[in-house]
DNA sequence: CGAGTTTGACCTGCGC
DNA sequence: GCGCAGGTCAAACTCG
């Protein structure tokens, strides 16, 4: 195959200004020095002898011996741009992975943040100091895949939290420039490593905690309650559940179901279902526990957000000095994009968060656009909650536990704006995709139910049918 | 006949 | 201590 032409060749050379064939064979070693010094060399070779090959093009004067040389030279080369293409895919994967990483890290760093917060406001409380104290460690009820750590100072725990936030920055500066990922991955690799040595010093520095059996109940009795319009008994989460009780509230002339995860035997998850005495259209689900068994994607979707919610909800509902939830925490914890979407409640019996998706598109000029638009303006959980089916449209970097490590580093929950915006940047490119509209209406489909589809494992007609008909 | 549902009894926590 | 309400248990029942 023939490769003609010059000005093509500086035109690729330019879209790709990467390692040329002569550092394949280093590509396995991730020294980021030699990779940026074989990249300043061979760019400079790229440069210097396409210039040379462009002085001799445009003299029109070459030899045919001097035609087959320069064809046998630029094929070599478009070889190599191609070798380069696969290796810049390699390096972007690299990133991610680097990124996914310290999302993780992050992740148990916010974590400490917050048992340090909690940790100061009980002493400037309780006058309490220097005592053995059974510090908290607020995992969500149901597991984000965040690594546990060693508390830290809250110094470093800030620095590190500003780390992460220039990390994400990286993610959607590299959606525009490939060109730029090596320098990118140059200041990932120098961040990691402070991090990993500032890892090391605090692990030398702080003793192992004690898990509070205390906390450990209240994460298990967190609950997240979805309020969803629907006709059928029960919202579509993907789970198969079995109903072990049913009892009348009070206040509410609907009876409450009681159902347990029928997925695996031992499952702990147990849903409550009752219709809002207000309104008998809405259905109010209220989850409590975590899977200990895989979940289908459509299960994974209403999963995806539950747990994003539980973890949103625990890190912010530590319990103070004086039994409840910090105030600044509850308002922080709404959802920014939609203040109405979600609420805490503090004075119910168990930390729990609903998430109401009864509001229509009439409530807000917001949602007057168009469906696959209002996704990077509903809240950034639901955001994630979308992204948590990446093998539908094949994005590795939109996993859940990797969206939840992004949007929990980036202190999302106490309203950070910037990255507000890029994450609805983010999710605005992820609209572009025609396979994430199938994964759309499936994720849509499995939160709010369909009457003619109730795919909830369950067959039940129960006193909710007998009261949604009635009503 | 097995899986799931119904429903009354029982347990537990909380407020008075 | 008592009553109330939420939650769970388990035997009886229903259904495919």
């Amino acid at each position: 195959m023939s490769f003609r032409g010059t000005p093509l060749l500086m035109d690729a050379l330019d879209f790709f200004p990467q390692k040329s064939k002569e550092t394949e064979d280093d590509d396995d070693d991730d020294d980021a020095d030699d990779i940026d010094h074989h990249h300043h060399q061979n760019l400079d070779f790229h440069v210097d002898t396409s210039l040379d090959l462009l002085t001799k093009n445009t003299s029109g004067n070459r030899s045919i011996e001097e035609n087959d040389a320069l064809e046998t030279m630029d094929e070599k080369r478009f070889v190599a741009l191609v070798t380069e293409l696969h290796q810049v895919n390699a390096e972007n994967q690299r990133l991610r992975e680097l990124i996914d990483q310290m999302n993780n890290n992050s992740n148990a760093v916010r974590m400490q943040l917050i048992k340090i917060t909690q940790k100061q406001h009980n002493q400037g409380n309780n006058g309490v100091s220097g005592e053995k104290e059974e510090m908290v460690v607020p995992r969500s009820f149901l597991d984000m895949g965040v690594a546990e750590k060693d508390e830290a100072s809250q110094q470093v725990s800030e620095e590190k939290l500003r780390e992460s936030k220039s990390v994400v920055d990286l993610i959607h500066r590299c959606k525009g420039s490939e060109k730029d990922i090596e320098d990118k991955l140059d200041c990932v690799r120098e961040s990691s490593k402070a991090r990993m040595e500032g890892d090391q010093e605090l692990s030398n520095k702080v003793p192992k905690l004690d898990q509070s059996s205390e906390t450990l109940s209240m994460i298990k009795k967190a609950r997240v309650s979805v309020r969803a319009r629907s006709d059928s008994t029960m919202i579509a989460d993907g789970c198969q559940w079995r109903k072990y009780g049913q009892k009348m509230a009070k206040g509410n002339p609907c009876p409450r179901a009681y159902y347990r995860c029928t997925m695996s035997t031992g499952c702990p998850v147990r849903k409550q279902v009752q219709r809002c005495a207000e309104d008998r259209s809405v259905l109010i689900t209220t989850y409590e526990g975590q899977h200990n068994h895989p979940l289908p994607p459509t299960a994974q979707a209403m999963a995806s957000t539950t747990s994003a919610a539980a973890s949103m909800l625990l890190s912010g509902s530590m319990p103070s000095s004086d039994g409840l939830i910090n105030p600044t925490i509850l308002e922080s914890a709404s959802l920014p994009c939609s203040q109405n979407m979600a609420t805490l409640s503090a004075s119910a019996p168990f930390p729990t968060i609903t998430l109401d998706l009864t509001q229509n598109a009439t409530n807000s000029s917001q949602h007057q656009r168009e469906p696959q638009n209002q996704l990077s303006l509903l809240s950034p959980l639901l955001a994630q909650k979308f992204m948590s089916v990446p093998k539908l449209f094949g994005h590795s970097l939109c996993d859940q536990t990797k969206l939840a490590g992004l949007h929990e580093s980036q202190g999302m929950d106490t309203a950070a704006p910037s990255f507000a915006n890029s994450l609805n940047a983010a999710t605005a490119a992820i609209t572009a995709d025609p396979n994430f509209t199938a994964a759309l209406v499936a994720a849509i489909t499995s939160v709010m139910g369909s009457s003619h589809s109730n795919t909830g494992g369950t067959s039940n007609t129960t006193g909710d049918d007998q009261c949604n008909n009635n009503a």
